[in-house]
DNA sequence: TTACATTTGCTAAAAATAAGTCAAGTTGGC
DNA sequence: GCCAACTTGACTTATTTTTAGCAAATGTAA
């Protein structure tokens, strides 16, 4: 399950940990993990790093479906088109480019 | 183009608005539409529905574009992967099915 | 050079995020 | 029934990030 929350839950039982547990391990409180673990609060971007590690998976990973089920929520959330992740896909690709010639001398 | 700074741009080079007759329209300073025209300062949520007024662009599009240039600048300063988006489209779609069901009655 | 347009450095103010508190529930064993 | 684990509501507070105005600098065209 690549939603987050699911994700936190899922990861966290496979060690047997209780929310308190995994709470203080990370830095929060019950109502915090049970908040963010039924996706009615978000975990802290800031607190990627420290769960990479705590869990021992690749932050690349962990950030990939932080960000994805950030972008869903915001999407669905304002009712966005369903074109809308093509288009931002597009734009990465345009922004990467762009930082990728800039820096190079232009010749007028 | 769909960068929403490039967008706004052009749209008001259309109309032939110097940046300071859009920013009065808008209500934002030259400073402010200088540098969401060049993407170093975002547009604000608030003021969408203003937009889609004043240039006469469905409100749907304008949000596309909000959010579709938001999650590419996300997705780039954060170095996700390239999945990201397909896997965010996943989990609308799974936000939005798990809405669905949600309300109705559930027998045990 | 003058006038208008645009960009940028600095910064106070505003907004978004993050997370705690505390109380009042549920839920699922045993 | 009891207990521990969990959920949820209704706040409040703290921190971080972002916005946008001002003024000064730069660009640009006649």
């Amino acid at each position: 399950m690549t939603i987050f929350g699911k994700f936190l839950r899922a990861e966290r039982e496979k060690r047997n940990w209780t929310q308190s547990d995994f709470g203080e391990k990370i830095g929060l409180n019950t109502s915090a993990i049970s908040r963010i673990e039924n996706e009615s609060q978000r975990f802290s971007k800031s607190k990627l790093k420290a769960l990479s590690d705590l869990f021992q998976i690749d932050e690349q990973v962990i950030k990939d479906l932080y960000f994805a089920d950030k972008f869903a929520r915001e999407a669905f959330q304002y009712n966005c088109s369903e074109t809308i992740f093509s288009v931002a896909e597009q734009n990465v690709k345009y922004i990467k480019q762009k930082k990728e010639t800039q820096g190079q001398i232009e010749f007028k």
